[in-house]
DNA sequence: ACGCGGATGGCCT
DNA sequence: GGCCATCCGCGTA
């Protein structure tokens, strides 16, 4: 049976963090407003020593999350319309995030796509950090939010990934080498196709 | 199948 | 003032 990620999981290296998220639950709401998804793609965001990270130059108002306790959420805004969804990791004090990228949609895909906005077919309802976000309610009131709490919950994989492929970070423009970018191989729901 | 640019606002130098 | 951990629609082919 599945079961909420405790926050041990996530008070470890983010690199370790990241590559198990892949496989597991992600949910918000309850009852008829139930949302729920299978995380097909992460990447790792580090600190001081990951220039790509929003926590690379120390820590400011928009990150403080990233140096919070493990396992609350960080949520930030980007490009003025947009929200994407971090999992807290590494030890309070210690900044680390795991961006969730996309998601298979498991539960709800009918709001999802009243969320969107559009008819959509369920590969194209959460395939991507801003996209999930609205498919599933998630904005800056989010921050801060417990994983375990009733807005945001993970839980562990139903099934674990038969294959978890690493690869670069999408989207950056500095440190673009480091394979922090994790994603079960083969999945139709990933946010860009690579093969 | 690509590539390009506009939308839109908060944060940091 | 410039820079975004993005998305969508439009153009060309």
């Amino acid at each position: 049976m599945s079961e909420l990620l405790k926050r041990s999981f996530y008070d470890r290296p983010t690199l370790t963090a990241a590559r198990e998220l892949v496989g597991a639950v992600l949910a918000t709401g309850s009852g008829s407003e139930l949302t729920a998804g299978r995380i097909v793609e992460v990447e790792a965001y580090l600190g001081a020593g990951d220039a790509a990270s929003h926590a690379a130059n120390g820590p400011t108002a928009r990150n403080a999350a990233m140096f919070g306790p493990p396992g609350r959420a960080y949520v930030y805004f980007i490009y003025g319309m947009h929200h994407c969804l971090n999992a807290v990791t590494e030890s309070e004090g210690e900044a680390g995030a795991v961006l969730i990228r996309a998601v298979e949609p498991l539960a709800g895909l009918d709001l999802m796509a009243v969320r969107r906005g559009r008819r959509l077919p369920p590969e194209k309802l959460c395939n991507g950090p801003a996209k999930l976000c609205l498919a599933f309610g998630i904005d800056l009131s989010c921050n801060g939010a417990n994983l375990r709490g009733p807005r945001l919950r993970i839980r562990s994989p139903q099934s674990f990934p038969a294959k978890v492929a690493v690869s670069r970070r999408i989207g950056i423009a500095k440190a673009v080498d480091l394979p922090y970018r994790f994603v079960e191989a083969g999945s139709r729901f990933i946010s860009v196709d690579s093969t």
